[in-house]
DNA sequence: GAATATAGTTAGCTATGCTAACTAAATCGC
DNA sequence: GCGATTTAGTTAGCATAGCTAACTATATTC
């Protein structure tokens, strides 16, 4: 294994748990693409649409912001969905902006997305003891800080 | 909110933590690509790199199974990869398979990446008490079985 | 009212997923 | 031992998703 110099002291421990974190986020991805694709929706515009569902109408660049990609990003994701009738474009009193809003179908796709993936998932879980299961649970409290803060 | 019907009766926390994940996993690694993005090299490359690096030389498939991609997907990441001297393909005895190896340079990319993530998290990790650590550190050794019973 | 700032879009590049179809090598069956 | 099948990997072609640069249109500022 390759001596690295480390500027932190610390860090032996951390750099196992960071990297366990990535390789652990790239693989639950792609795990959980499979199912996701069932809905014919890709991963960026399900989790564009899930910010809709679930905090609310919001601008393009509020998206953008929420989802933290660029405006250009956020802009060809916002036309597949409302190419697929799943998401809406109102207009404001600021011309400049739009008022992104989930449709019923969006909202009802989401939903069923959201089911197929607590199926794999408790699949899963199923095999994990309760003490298992409850840590989960807390790590799934504490990640969205965390990737707040990085 | 709308009304969903649902099959299995336990969903409604397995449901919520299924959902964080997924969307922690997703903006994680919208976080740590910008980081990644130092070494340019991709995602994907930087995933099957690790695998190499830290799981040693194998074939084609076995590094396809692995990352849970198709074959033709892993035949060209790993043809940017050699592209950017960091994997070399050799010959077997099977004049089918190849065997791939990280390069010299390729092992010391991935250190390097590996630790400007660290640096990244561990600022993340700053702002959380030594039990949060610790819990957290605990569910990063959890996370791959998880995973890999989805 | 002209200059500037802000919100989104369009164009074009790269990377990464997929399936289908192909090549080449190994193995099986007779 | 030789044709048929299986296995490993590649190539071609399509879609999604990231980015920057450059553009349009609307608001705001001076």
């Amino acid at each position: 294994m390759t001596d690295v110099k480390q500027k932190s002291v610390a860090s032996a421990e951390l750099l196992q748990t960071a990297d366990k974190l990535h390789s652990a986020a790239i693989h639950l991805l792609r795990r959980l693409r499979v199912r996701d694709r069932e809905s014919g929706v890709g991963p960026a515009q399900l989790s564009a649409l899930s910010v809709l569902v679930f905090g609310g109408p919001r601008s393009l660049g509020e998206l953008a912001d929420a989802e933290q990609v660029r405006p250009p990003t956020m802009s060809r994701i916002v036309s597949g969905l409302t190419a697929a009738g799943l998401v809406r474009r109102e207009a404001t009193e600021d011309g400049r902006r739009v008022r992104l809003v989930a449709t019923v179908k969006g909202t009802k796709i989401l939903w069923e997305g959201r089911k197929r993936r607590v199926e794999s998932l408790a699949n899963a879980l199923a095999a994990l003891d309760e003490t298992e299961q409850g840590r989960l649970r807390e790590l799934a409290e504490l990640l969205p800080e965390i990737v707040h803060k990085i």
